[in-house]
DNA sequence: ACCCTATCGTTGCTGATGCAACGAAGTCAA
DNA sequence: TTGACTTCGTTGCATCAGCAACGATAGGGT
């Protein structure tokens, strides 16, 4: 038997985030012309308050050099504040500012209901496939 | 209640995508330096014969000039070879050399490897995972 | 206090990506 | 047959991801 492509999980894996990245990127593109780095490091200050950019590329699975540039676009938009840590002049201070946060709540609106609309087109399988995805998340030992 | 990007199901897609793909070309890159579109053109012509490139596009979920740079790349290290299509001029018949069908042997071997790991980390959430992603790969109508 | 090493964040650079435009080839109707 | 229109594959171009290198700062041992 000659092996699937169609069948191989990973190709299934990567063509569903694709696609599901797309209708998510549909929706918040009305409420602000976002990247997907640019609203993940939107999206974990919204939650964190005030934090270094190691804190957020730990967080969000993104190069430090890719949360840096989106963290200055964000500046740039009048979203994000960066402020020197006292303690540790290496560390970048980043948090949201008033329209930061104001966007934050409009695209958090918009985030939960296109994730009912995922989970219903889910139906039954959603709690399943919510735990697959954390196991498959975890790496493997470098 | 604030939003939570990590509860978040396209970021934890997101995340999942990429961790299980980084760990698949660890696995083949041992074999062959194959780029990913590189590796899915590879392998749906080891499942489908001559097709055109138009075909592959349709089937691997990648644009038409990624295909087409990937089957210059296989061709120029020998895995693929070009044709012209009898009927049509307009097309270019793509298929698997000798050489292409042996590296597509052993990364098979390789890839069903890889998935029993995956599924066996999943245990019995295995099938409902992959109705989810089918389910998830549908595009909505434009 | 000093040096040696580690860490933080930014920037440069190479290659990949995705869109649009293009030439070539085919189709269909008048 | 001609001409308008479509489709196929390639290429150009702007952008982005990811790696490495860098200056700046911190910390730890002697």
């Amino acid at each position: 038997m000659t092996f699937q492509l169609d069948q191989f999980l990973p190709y299934r894996l990567s063509v569903a985030a694709t696609q599901v990245s797309r209708r998510f990127a549909a929706r918040y593109a009305a409420e602000a012309g976002l990247t997907i780095p640019e609203w993940r490091v939107l999206a974990h200050l919204g939650q964190s308050g005030a934090v270094s950019v190691r804190d957020v590329t730990a967080r969000v699975a993104l190069d430090k050099s890719i949360v840096s540039r989106a963290a200055s676009r964000l500046e740039k938009a009048g979203y994000v504040r960066k402020s020197s840590h006292g303690k540790d002049q290496r560390l970048v201070a980043l948090e949201l500012t008033e329209a930061g946060r104001e966007l934050m709540a409009r695209l958090g609106k918009i985030a939960e209901t296109f994730q009912a609309e995922l989970l219903a087109e889910l139906g039954e399988d959603g709690p399943a496939f919510r735990r697959a995805l954390l196991q498959l998340s975890k790496a493997t030992a470098p």
